[in-house]
DNA sequence: TTTTTTGTTCATTCTCCGTTCATATTCCAG
DNA sequence: CTGGAATATGAACGGAGAATGAACAAAAAA
């Protein structure tokens, strides 16, 4: 379930927060300030902060330097209107958005979302999306449109790694050290034999991707622009 | 230089949004409709998108999809108070924020820099522009508008080393210490070759720059001036 | 066990592209 | 205008690197 810290000093916001944010799903943790704040977030594990911007102690741009510095969370900063001048600090502060008070519950909700949807593409690796192919890093499958396909081992990460960096040459000897790992012994030539079997596999089943030779660098993903 | 489109069908909007961001020193390409802009998208590289919501033939909505089906850009949507509701339909086209008119044109400055910001991290250093051209040194990839070339390596090393010194003449000397190494046993009509492979190639595809022949000396590389 | 799959090596074939060379064209000094 | 020097261009070659097919050992599945 998706964890939300939210940090303000004025108890009824929170409670107003509190249940707009339960309503749709969130756990919510409150914090009545910033050291109460950093506590929270060093003991539960949290998805992401809103942090008011006017609090005793310490102030809203101060809390969300320091949250960045620890945690890779997105921020919203709540800001009064008669403070809109400084909302520059907050951004270079870190803060991915900002919303001016008073807002709709519904407004925060959507900036939540968004934020998240963000923030999870960037973090679930598990999946790897190009076009119609998908690849599933916890099944190691492959699928194409609705069939879908089990490699061999290196063969799957192999493509793994190409496709999880597009457009970029690698080596066989940098492609060898990532997958094979470094105490590998063999043949370079090893790649070329798992990069002809996964061209000869995937060649006729899509063009979402094709694995391009860059004679005397090394081999790159290329995915299909629409 | 950083680029922007605006869309929007009412003119005075468009006017407005235009002066702001070329004060803030973006470059502004205007579009009144969804079909404009796919245009003007097709033939410009932009970083960005301002989308208005209400638009006559194409709504706002499915521009952003149209746009995030074809390009890697940020899009911000401008919806009026009233609609409020309709954002969610926004978020689910993939939008990366949206902002409610009326709106400063403070906010939707804070908003372009925090989206930039966050896109420019996945940018790479590698990478030389000039005009519509990008060299991307990792994939040894030249890419003209939505297009990607593939050279040879010689040449590609050749035109990377010219467009990152635009403007000044080198001798073949120099260039194949530069390029081949001081190590090169070979001749130095070598270059002129690579040269003609690089202008017969590229002459038609773009004008963004040209390789020039300064008598007796050299070479130099001379960029499109806008 | 037998059978199949998978990772690697090896030998052969093939192809690309960097280079050279021969010829045409352009430039400019005189 | 003209001849000689510099550059452009077309063509061809040769070799290094890549593709490929086959073979084999080891592991997994039957």
């Amino acid at each position: 379930m998706t964890a939300i810290l939210i940090v303000d000093d004025d108890k009824n916001i929170l409670k107003l927060l509190d249940i707009h944010l339960v309503k749709q799903g969130y756990k919510v943790f409150q914090a009545k300030d910033g050291m109460e704040a950093l506590e929270i977030l060093r003991k539960e594990s949290c998805d992401l902060a809103v942090v008011d911007v006017m609090m005793p102690f310490m102030d809203g741009y101060t809390l969300t330097k320091e949250i960045r510095n620890l945690y890779d969370i997105p921020v919203i900063l709540l800001t009064a209107k008669s403070q809109i001048e400084d909302k520059e600090l907050g951004f270079q502060a870190g803060t991915d958005d900002y919303l001016v008070k008073p807002f709709e519950p519904k407004e925060l909700s959507y900036r939540i979302k968004a934020l998240l949807r963000r923030y999870d593409h960037q973090a679930d690796e598990s999946i790897l999306r190009t076009g119609n192919t998908t690849i599933n890093q916890k099944s190691y499958e492959v699928q194409i449109g609705n069939r879908s396909y089990l490699l061999p081992l290196k063969e799957f990460e192999l493509l793994s790694y190409l496709i999880s960096h597009p457009r970029q040459v690698f080596s066989r000897e940098h492609l060898i050290e990532q997958i094979w790992g470094l105490d590998f012994q063999g043949d370079e030539r090893t790649v070329d034999v798992h990069i002809k079997r996964l061209r000869q596999r995937f060649s006729k089943l899509t063009d979402d991707f094709q694995i391009k030779t860059v004679r005397g660098v090394g081999y790159l993903l290329e995915v299909q622009r629409k």
